[in-house]
RNA sequence: GGUGGGGUUCCCGAGUGGCCAAAGGGAACAGACUGUAAAUCUGUCGUCGUACGACUUCGGUGGUUCAAAUCCACCCCCCACCA
């Protein structure tokens, strides 16, 4: 079967060179393609499963890649406090010291400056921040966090940026798209192009301001990044704001580069990703979800903690083929979940990621095939009130 | 047989006259989780009622008191030590 997609790779996107993408169909807006990067081809539309501090948790490369994942994130912020990016490098960077030899995408950091509370002061020069291990100060510039994720070996390297809150304001916002655009552009001389054979993705901001979203993707599009990425959604505003601003961005972004929603999200908001363009998702759900038992199937949204299925010995998805849906059955797994078992974490890790990942290969079959609007009809049937609520009902 | 300690709402366990349907924890039930400080967090948790509220409960029985899980008497059971 492994041989079986890089043929289908090789089919789809043939002679792709090393460090570009390319959009190999289109169905609407929505499109299926290739990137190339230092460890291999990425197929998109893709999810990359997280695995902020080197490990995609309770999950192991065998069984990433058993179930199909083609790159993985990192994060900047998390590695570079404990164990240190200088460690990793010494180890021969991060696909050697966590064992696992596809792409691996690292982040920024910039969503740490907004998500840690605390001491933080924000100036142009750069970010200064205070551990959540040791409350030990630093400085994270857009220079250093290029270093750090070159020292990852990291493939596709994300620009240090500021994310701001939903409900910051317009001038606050409108000064905030100007500095992350000078901090993309130091990041950009301070690693130029063809130095290495790491990507480099620019992040688009302009909180829930539509000219200041479009602002910044002009400012940010022409210049030479390897991919761009939407960043600062899904912060906590109402859903049908986050679609709008997304219909409203996404045809925006250089169609000729890979382009990427940071953070999201649900099953229904990645296909609505896809069906505006985004090729790229990433996003904690699958595998934060799994640890607290709510799990993604072909019918929709479950809690396997639920008492309904104390007794249930079928298959928590029968249309899965992982591993936890061959082998266990409803019964046991709510049982492991109650009894607060480690297996408990990793079967279900395994099946959302599963899904997840089924989600966009699904995803990618019906853009190849003209059926994409079908296709993501289907999903919005199985997220009845999620699809309500972002119609804003 | 003696001496001491104890029996509290599903479990453990606070509570020694009114502010007690009774702290806290657990279990149970339900919900949340979007570039992971998340193996986390929130709610419910005697019965009836949407609620103000009403009713029943602290081993048993009887008593004292305006008022008892709390005080008294007897009884039942458990634990420790001594015989």
């Amino acid at each position: 079967m492994r041989e079986e997609e890089r043929m289908e790779n090789n089919g789809l996107c043939p002679g792709l060179e090393p460090g570009r993408f390319m959009v190999a169909h289109a169905d609407g807006a929505a499109r299926a393609g290739c990137l190339h990067t230092a460890h291999g081809i990425v197929r998109t539309p893709i999810f990359m499963p997280v695995g902020t501090v080197g490990s995609v948790k309770a999950v192991a490369p065998d069984d990433l890649h058993a179930l199909g994942a083609e790159i993985i994130l990192g994060n900047t912020y998390h590695l570079y406090l404990r164990p240190g990016d200088e460690l990793i490098a010494r180890r021969g960077g991060l696909h050697r010291f966590a064992a696992w030899d596809k792409p691996i995408l690292t982040d920024s950091g910039g969503f740490q400056v907004f998500s840690l509370p605390g001491l933080r002061k924000i100036r142009e020069e750069g970010v200064e921040f205070r551990s959540h291990l040791d409350g030990s100060k630093h400085l994270f510039t857009p220079e250093k966090v290029i270093a750090i994720q070159r020292n990852l070996h990291s493939d596709i390297i994300m620009v240090l940026d500021e994310c701001v809150p939903y409900g910051t304001d317009y001038p606050y916002t409108a000064k905030s798209i100007e500095m992350t655009t000078r901090w993309a552009l130091r990041s950009r001389e301070a690693y130029p192009k063809g130095t290495g054979r790491n990507l480099l993705f620019a992040i688009t901001q302009g909180g829930f301001f539509p000219d200041l979203r479009a602002a910044s993707v002009a400012q940010l599009a022409e210049h030479d990044f390897d991919g761009f990425a939407i960043g600062g959604l899904s912060v906590g505003e109402p859903k049908p704001i986050m679609y709008e601003l997304l219909a409203h961005t996404v045809p925006l972004l250089p169609g000729a580069k890979p382009r990427y929603l940071m953070g999201v999200g649900t099953p229904l908001d990645i296909v609505t990703g896809i069906s505006h363009g985004v090729d790229m998702f990433d996003c904690v759900l699958p595998t934060r979800n799994a640890r607290n038992g709510t799990l993604y199937t072909s019918q929709g949204k479950i809690n396997i903690k639920r008492k309904e299925f104390a007794e249930d010995d079928g298959p928590l998805d029968p249309a899965c083929a992982c591993y936890t849906c061959r082998t266990f059955s409803r019964a046991y797994l709510r049982h492991l979940y109650h009894s607060g078992e480690i297996l408990s974490f990793r079967l279900n890790s395994l099946h959302n990621l599963t899904y997840y990942l089924d989600l966009v290969r699904a995803a990618r079959q019906a853009i190849k095939e003209q059926r994409f609007a079908y296709f993501k009809r289907h999903i919005e049937s199985l997220y009845p009130d999620e699809a309500a609520q972002a119609a804003g009902a």
